[in-house]
DNA sequence: AATGAATGAGAGTTCATTCAT
DNA sequence: TATGAATGAACTCTCATTCAT
C-alpha cells in the first residue's frame, strides 16, 4: 500500500470514530468523508462496506483497551480499568452501539487482558476467588452500556461502582 | 374511540413490539404495518409519526413492568425483578434501544416501584440499608443493556447477577 | 333533502371558502371538514371529489360577484366594481387560484352583469365606446390574479387601477 | 463542476422549466427527474429541496427576461416587452405560478430592467410622465397571470393590450 | 344521512454503493 | 489511486377517497 493510501485509511478511520462516536452507527458514511477530507469513493475503497469501517473502528478500539489494560496491573489494576472505561463511554459511544458488528480476534485480546487483571487482583486479594471471566466482562459491557444510555453524571457513576466492586470483593 | 379502531391500535403496539424487539428501533414503519395486517396510513393515523409510535411501545412496556413490580416484594422481591427482567431483556430488545425516546411519567411510575422494592428489600435485611434509588435502576438498566448486546446464555446470566446482588447485600 | 342535509352543505361551503382563502386550492379536505365540524364523510357525501368541492365554491362566489354587479350602475358602477373585486382579491384567494375548475353558466352570469356595467359607462360617456365586454373581463380577472400573488398595497392598486381607467377612458 | 454534472444540472433545468410549465408547481420531481433521463437522487444533488429547483428555474427565467428587455429600448420597447411576456405567458406558466417562492436578487434586475424601458418610452413620449415603475411592474404581472389563467387569443390580447396601452399613453 | 377509521398510491428526501472521469 | 456524480431502493409521511359501523 502507498504511503498515502496508509495516511487516508489513518485518517478515515480517525473521522469516522469521531463522527460515529458523536451520532451513532446510523451517522452516514458522507459525513466520515467529509470529516476526513477525502471523497466518498475513497472511503468506500479502504472499507468496502460501511459494515466493513465500523468494524475496523470497533477493532482498533478493542485494541487500544487491551493496550491500556496491559499497563495496568496490580490489586486495583482491575477497578482502575473499570472506572476509566465506564467514564469513557459515553464520550466512544461507538464501544457500545455496534451489536451487529463482530470482531472475535479483537474482543479475545481484550478478554485475555481483563483476565489477567483479574487474575492479579485475586492474587491479591482483592477480588473474590470464585469470580470467573466471563461474568467480570458482561459487568464490564453492562455498566459501559449503562452510563452511556442512562447519562450518568459522576456520582452515580460512582455509587454504582460502588455496588460492583463490593459484589466482586471477598 | 370505535372498537374496531381500538383493536387495529393494539395490534398495530404488538406488532410494532415485535418488528423493534427483531430489528431494533431502525426497523420500518412499513414494516409494522405488514406484520399488524393494516395498511401503512392506519399506522400513522394511531401514531402520528414514527417517534410517537416507539414512545409508545416504550410507555406500554415500562407500565407493564412497574404492574409487574407491584405484585412483588418481601425479602427477595427486588432480587426476583432483577432475574426476571435481564432474562427478558435480550426477547425484548425495545427496552432498551429506545435511547432518544423519553416518556417521563412511565419511567418514574417505574422508579417508584422499584423503589418500593428496594425499601422491603432493605427492611428485610436482604440489602444494605446505604443503597440509593438511582444506583439500583442504573444496575438493572445495564444489566439489561448488556444482556440483549452480549446473547448471555442462563450460566452467565446468574453468574453476573450474582456478583451484583453480592454487591447489594449487606 | 333533508333540512340537516341542507344545513351540513351550507357549513361546509363556507368552511371550504375560508380554508382555501386561507391555503390555497392545496389544502386539505380534512381541514375543511374540521372547520365545518363534520366528518370528512359528510364532506364527500355532498362533494363526490374535492374538484366539485371547489367548483361549488367557485360557482357560489361567482353568483354572488353577479348579484353585487347587479346592484351597480350608472357612470361610475364599472370603476367601482373593479375597485372592490380588486381589493377583495388577495382576501379571497379562491376566486383566482381555480385554474383547472370550470363553472360555464356562473361565468357567463358574470359575464352578463359586467356588461351590463360597460353599457352604462359607455352610454354616460365615463368609458371609450369601442371597447367590449371580453377585455374588460380579462382585465378584470388580470387585476384580481395580479393583486393576489404580487401583495399590493392600497396606493399601488390605485396607480394600477388608475392606469387601466385611464385606458378605458374616452 | 465536472463537465457531466454542469450538463445533467442543465437537463434537469430545461426539464423542469418544462415540467413545471406544463403542471404547475405541483408537479412531482420524479416526472421531472424522468424527463431529463436522469435518476431522482440525481436531482436532489442538484437541488437538495423541491423548492431549490422551483427557485432555480424562476431565477433563470427571470435573468433571461431582464437580458431579453435589456436588448430592447427607444419609443416602442416597453411595449414590444409587454406584447412579448404576456404573450409567452401561457407558455411558460412557470413565470407566474410560483407565488411562494422568492428569488429576490433576480427579481430586482428585472425590475431595473423595466425601469429603463419605462425611463426611454417616457423621454420620447410614448409614455406619460407621471406612471412610475410599481404599476408598469404590477401590471405586467397581472397580463401575465390573466392570460395563463384565461387562455387568451391572440385577439383579445391586442384588445386587452391596447387598453393598457391606451392607460400609459399621455 | 352521518361518522370516522382504513386504504394505498404517491410525494419528498436520504444514503449506501457503483462507476465514469 | 482518488474523485465525486449518479444510482435507485427504501423510508417517513400525506391525503383524496372508500366503506363498515
Amino acid at each position: 500500500m502507498r504511503a498515502d493510501a496508509q495516511r487516508n485509511r489513518e485518517r478515515i478511520l480517525d473521522a469516522a470514530e469521531e463522527v460515529f462516536a458523536r451520532c451513532g452507527a446510523s451517522a452516514s458514511t458522507e459525513e466520515v468523508a467529509r470529516l476526513a477530507g477525502v471523497a466518498i469513493g475513497t472511503v468506500f475503497r479502504h472499507f468496502p462496506t460501511k459494515d466493513d469501517l465500523l468494524a475496523a473502528i470497533l477493532k482498533r478500539l478493542l485494541a487500544r483497551l487491551a493496550e491500556d489494560a496491559a499497563t495496568l496491573g496490580g490489586a486495583d489494576g482491575l477497578h482502575v480499568f473499570f472506572r476509566r472505561l465506564v467514564g469513557q463511554a459515553a464520550a466512544k459511544r461507538t464501544v457500545v452501539d455496534l451489536a451487529g458488528v463482530s470482531v472475535p480476534a479483537a474482543v479475545s485480546r481484550l478478554d485475555e487482558a481483563v483476565g489477567e487483571l483479574l487474575d492479579q487482583a485475586q492474587a491479591a486479594g482483592t477480588v473474590r476467588g470464585d469470580v470467573r471471566r466471563p461474568e467480570v466482562m458482561a459487568l464490564l459491557v453492562s455498566l459501559c452500556q449503562g452510563a452511556l444510555h442512562g447519562g450518568w453524571d459522576v456520582e452515580l457513576q460512582e455509587r454504582t461502582l460502588a455496588v460492583v466492586f463490593a459484589g466482586l470483593a471477598a
